[in-house]
DNA sequence: CAAACAAATGAACGATGTTCAATTAAAAAT
DNA sequence: ATTTTTAATTGAACATCGTTCATTTGTTTG
């Protein structure tokens, strides 16, 4: 078959990521098939190298898609929460575990996709992931105010999402089985007020 | 071919995960083939599953293997530490992030291979595996004395250990690119401190 | 209507994990 | 010594994967 009128380029290029983000989500990462993707969208192989140039292109759109999906669920969750003391990181914790253990698949392969440095990834796929990174970054300025520079938030907002990221990390590989099922968000936000607290007079 | 004196049970599992482990090391999961590691070895793919059961029992293996050499490392670099203030638990820290550097493909191996709830793994494997939290666990318990009791110094231990291991999985997978290189482990170690601090009262 | 173009195909290739009947060496029994 | 039994090792077979690319086939242009 050549040439068909079923879908454009965008709508094509939509299909895809929409069928590979859920064929994704139902599998995993490591059960993923660029093959089976295609079938289900009712193309064949060779298309998604046409749209997306390789399989590294594929899975980066689809993943993007998911850092898209996690920073909707992240604005959503603070909506509406006051800027009392610590509320609304409170939530931002909150609603990173919950995002996490409501999409495991989706989440664990944004990690499972190690993107080799020589790729590079497009422009609008790069702004969905660090989406995440400014979220954090604005919600974490405003609670310090006018107390901290630039030059320490930066760092601090890196490890504050990794101090999250490890735990997330852990509890989903089951490395926290022995204990509460909600103890891992707990400790991770109470590290994250630790941390916090300790950086507020610097 | 059939049976062959060439080496015991005992030398034929030593040799093939030692060869799986050069080759882990070597490739990275994603390139890790157990074809592959049993060509190196002279043996066949079948002598994999006679001997491991399986690619998982395989990998299990493997990557018990690493966790041997890290807790090892960890524990030379403990040696001769004097035990005043924080400076074991700062060269930890350090030694945690030292190895899985050193060591990239092998570490980053040991969270890429999901292990099915299903499958169980064996006495020994496990643990090689929780040698590791030991060592942290008897660490801490030093730094704390008699100012805390297990209810709370057991999550406290994993935590700790969940937020050296955020900073380190998210340097190694380029998170921290635009920053300096000793920032990701000097934050895990500020982490650290300032969650010891914290909890020393309570 | 013909020529040019571009999208979609799917066979081909090399490689993987997994199984298992066949083979062969060692051990046990005669 | 010879035969029988046992167990370790093989590798072909199968289904599947990622990747490439000559071929086909619609669409658009001239």
């Amino acid at each position: 078959m050549g040439r068909r009128s079923d879908h454009s380029a965008k709508e094509l290029r939509e299909l895809l990521v929409s069928e590979g983000h859920a064929l994704l989500a139902e599998r995993g990462f490591a059960q993923f098939s660029a093959r089976e993707a295609a079938r289900r969208a009712g193309y064949s192989v060779g298309t998604i190298y046409n749209v997306f140039g390789s399989l590294d292109g594929f899975l980066i759109a689809i993943n993007s898609r998911t850092f898209g999906h996690w920073a909707q669920a992240l604005e959503t969750a603070l909506e509406g929460v006051a800027a009392v003391d610590t509320a609304r990181l409170e939530a931002l914790v909150m609603a990173y575990f919950a995002f996490a253990e409501a999409n495991r698949n989706l989440w664990m392969a944004i990690y499972d996709h190690r993107i080799d440095r020589a790729i590079d990834i497009p422009a609008q796929d790069g702004a969905a992931r660090e989406a995440l990174t400014g979220i954090v970054d604005r919600e974490v300025r405003a609670w310090f105010g006018a107390d901290i520079d630039d030059a320490q938030l930066r760092p601090l907002v890196r490890s504050l999402i990794a101090t999250v990221h490890g735990h997330c990390a852990l509890w989903l590989s089951g490395s926290y089985a022995l204990l509460n099922e909600h103890e891992p968000a707990r400790q991770a936000l109470a590290r994250v007020l630790e941390a916090l607290a300790a950086n507020r007079m610097h």
